[in-house]
DNA sequence: TCGTTTCGCCGCCGATCCTGCGGCAAACCG
DNA sequence: CGGTTTGCCGCAGGATCGGCGGCGAAACGA
């Protein structure tokens, strides 16, 4: 079923994490097959799992989310469901871009863009200090994005 | 040429920031125009950066990479262009997918994907510490990721 | 008010792309 | 060695894309 990934494979993948919408004949001749086998080995890879999903790549500051935040959280560990309600919170709350459960000084590391200053505090006292549990935040501000792409190394 | 994005963009905007491979045809039947006028809408938006590229969402598991890493880094400040080697060092290691200065108690946030601890050692030892100006590191291994999209809200 | 311009959308149509099908050759296996 | 599997190819019908001309409504100015 799941196999090695192939050389092939891994040349379709790192085309398709920059250049997602291809399409497939220009994929094709890029990766040295007929359009038809690379049809076949990009709907394998995606009944497999290794691709998840496409998606558009938008710039943020076009959008008025000009505010790029890191949040360290330390939850109050009294609570045994704490950590669940707060996963399924974050879970919910648009701001929040992603959220990882880590080991060490704190409990989540929280990424969230929202428009400005202001709009963070709003955030930050209605939507993360309003949740049961939490503790403690810590609140570091993006000054310069060096590096955001976050594409896979193959 | 300059954007107030109407609500049809952003409806557009929504639905290829998870669906980015979705027929011009569906995204002009889903937003309720046709496909000519979706596609010109598309068109422009890209033109006008709002929409900065397409691709696809792999499994880092499926690809062996199962450590994430978040790492603190400090740097010394006395080199003046400490900084900017750091930067381009950081934009060329592919283990690193994000990187980014922040104001506090340290320089930059580094998110970065590995096989493993074996390997995250090397990157530290090697990729990481052996940068000129590198002062201090502070490493957090992700043990559960809650939310991982990154889907800007609209 | 009314003609003109502009803008966004539509329908049309040739070019391009997608996808299921049959065939072929190499690899694999009992 | 014969049969099966696997991966690839070419083909063809149907879907999709993208450029073109036209149309109606809103914006604009005299």
């Amino acid at each position: 079923m799941t196999d090695e990934l192939d050389r092939v494979d891994r040349q379709i993948l790192k085309i398709l994490q920059r250049e997602g919408r291809i399409p497939n004949v220009e994929l094709a001749e890029r990766v040295g097959l007929s359009p038809t086998a690379t049809g076949e080995r990009l709907r394998r890879l995606q009944k497999d799992g290794v691709i998840t999903g496409f998606g558009a790549r938008l710039d943020p500051h076009l959008l008025g989310l000009n505010l790029l935040v890191f949040v360290e959280v330390s939850l109050d560990k009294t609570t045994p469901d704490a950590f669940a309600r707060f996963a399924a919170a974050v879970r919910r709350a648009p701001e929040v871009l992603e959220c990882h459960m880590v080991g060490g000084g704190f409990d989540y590391l929280v990424k969230a863009r929202v428009a400005d200053m202001p709009a963070y505090r709003r955030f930050l006292g209605e939507g993360l200090l309003s949740l049961p549990g939490v503790n403690n935040t810590r609140t570091y501000a993006v000054m310069e994005e060096v590096k955001s792409d976050g594409v896979l190394p193959l």
